[in-house]
DNA sequence: GTATGTGAAACGATTCACAGCT
DNA sequence: AGCTGTGAATCGTTTCACATAC
């Protein structure tokens, strides 16, 4: 069923199975099944079965998936059949390194247009992009239309510039500054907290013993 | 009640918490209600408290939580009331912005190795951490005292030395490797894919309008 | 009066198990 | 025979609402 809403939980899932596909479209296999993602996602194939029948009926009952068809179903709902364009703001060592890793490109997101307040840093970048005072955000984002904005600002810029992306229609922020940002419903902000993430782990090795 | 098992949600609500507690800190509040904590950390009051609770009963009823008191409870239940030692395996672009990236050490976490295959890169860094070659990895796990490793190395890379850390009595990874890294029960992988992110972020962008 | 701590209710996600299709 | 698609059962998390303590 195609009207049904997708849960939270199943559209974290599907970029990854996204991966796995596009890793077995490399391998040249034509077909695969829900126990086969499974394994390449570390899910199982109840899940994965589940999660999938929420985007439509893809699957050949007694054979499984077809495993380029599949790339373009989930390619589809995920919104990245098409390169979406993205700016990264903070072009200081995280921002840089995130300019220039590959992995975007190939995953569905053009990295677009740099910017920065350190009038230092206004100029041509590595990949031949140039870094763009934070003055002209509004227009550099009309004019190129960024869709998706990349945050690796210290924590008080990333308040302070929010206003201005939310007005400038920018409706998904990824966002490595660790704050909470509070936007309007109509946009999504997704953390990344690496601190948070080593946390985590720290508390799981700091209880290990109690754990069962 | 302290023996009972901490849900896995609430572990990761946990360093959100103690950010925020730091900072009401740094504001010289020497009280916070459930309320603040909630407003701070983007949750609700009642998830706080029954967050908290699970840990012990710290709150002063009609009252709140002593902020300080409340950070020595927090910072020992994950473990960073003590600085970890942590190592980063793969010292290219994204590996060397979070080596110098300053939010580990304030949070608990010292960076006490850097580990790369390229024989170019294996001299001092810019931190004046030596870069040490993967051969010596056991070795200098050991020697320093590496309890957390991130890896940003390429995906074939990080399953291949995946068998080596296990065996070096590593217990927590971060990997930021686009693999699924399978491991002993005992061992934990946190997964940073930031393709996923902007994935999951494209999703909401293409279905606005079907969602509610 | 005010805010915590917590059972109980409501909600959402995962797993089970099998009918339905190839 | 084999594997998908999916209701139903299970499990875990969140939210509610209030007794309890200050």
């Amino acid at each position: 069923m195609t009207q049904a809403p997708i849960p939270q939980t199943t559209i974290q899932r599907l970029p990854v199975y996204l991966r796995c596909l596009l890793q077995a479209q490399s391998m040249h296999m034509p077909v695969i099944n829900s126990i086969g993602i499974a394994e390449m996602a570390g899910s199982n194939a109840a899940q994965v079965r589940k999660d999938l029948s929420y985007l439509g009926e893809f699957g050949i009952r007694g054979i499984g998936y077809d495993v380029e068809d599949l790339i373009g179903h989930v390619s589809r709902w995920l919104g990245v059949s098409v390169s979406r364009h993205a700016a990264i703001i903070g072009v200081g060592r995280l921002g840089g390194a995130l300019r220039s890793y590959g992995g975007f490109e190939d995953r569905g997101f053009r990295i677009v247009a740099l910017f920065d307040t350190d009038p230092e840093k206004v100029r041509s970048d590595v990949g031949g992009l140039p870094v763009d005072p934070i003055e002209d955000l509004e227009e550099v984002i009309a004019q190129r239309g960024v869709e998706v904005v990349i945050l690796t600002t210290p924590p008080e810029a990333a308040q302070a510039l929010l206003g201005r992306l939310v007005s400038s229609g920018v409706k998904a922020i990824l966002n490595f500054a660790p704050v909470r940002l509070d936007v309007p419903a109509d946009v999504m902000v997704r953390q990344v907290d690496l601190a948070v993430e080593l946390q985590v782990l720290s508390f799981h090795l700091a209880n290990r013993d109690e754990e069962r």
